[in-house]
DNA sequence: GGAATGGTCAACCACTTGGTTGAGAAAACT
DNA sequence: AGTTTTCTCAACCAAGTGGTTGACCATTCC
């Protein structure tokens, strides 16, 4: 399947500060330096950051003078949501199942008990 | 916020094999070595992925004579699914208000468009 | 053409990661 | 008490990650 794709995006959504200019880019395109402006860190590794965003398909980046804006794409992320989905709904129907036979356990066992202490 | 859970839980599914065990265990718990049995990996080496997908709270173990199985938790799973959907819900908007200024832009052009030819 | 602006490439370094093997713990089965 | 089953801990290793600095490329401004 996307097994790669999805691995990457995983990963790149790992780190915070990754995560933080996922954030911020939500809210519209921009230039590196302006990207890098809140963090600790040189602009060579905000630079990296950005490289693994875009190998993992999250942003994609165009020429403007001498900026390069980062752009995010927002088609990505419904590759882990039906992933996540697609495992949580699972698990959650085998919790209602599992719910449903405790109810009925508990049913059997409320004629037993003479006064239930709830 | 839950900054750190975040960057564990992205880094434990950023793992083929650890997303598969996940996938796994949504249909049921499972031991180690049943869980290991598909992949061509030492047990140890599953259960250092089973610590990883354990500490970023993703699954839980517990003690049943010899064997040690274990049970996926669901609720981590609104943790991403929140985070995701809230960004990928604003990169939307923004695209349909640009959607929706081209489209005013387009309009307003129109009527004037008699000898453009510029 | 030369300087300024904005960003990338390359080499390096400490630390983490995913794998290995070997030893050993914990519970059940003779 | 000893064996088997199931699993973890410890030490080690190669490869990857996130950071640094220094050199360099591309574009615009003077």
């Amino acid at each position: 399947m996307d097994d790669d794709r999805l691995s990457e995006v995983f990963a790149a959504l790992a780190d915070p500060i990754r995560r933080d200019m996922v954030a911020r880019l939500a809210d519209g395109d921009a230039g590196v330096s302006e990207l890098a402006a809140p963090y600790d860190v040189s602009l060579q590794a905000v630079s990296k950051h950005l490289k693994v965003l875009e190998e993992a398909g999250l942003v994609t980046r165009r020429r403007e003078a001498q900026r390069r804006p980062v752009h995010l794409e927002a088609e990505v992320f419904d590759l882990m949501t039906k992933w996540i989905e697609r495992y949580r709904q699972r698990a959650e129907e085998r919790f209602q199942r599992l719910d449903a036979v405790l109810e009925r356990m508990q049913q059997a066992q409320r004629p037993t008990r003479k006064e239930d202490a709830s």
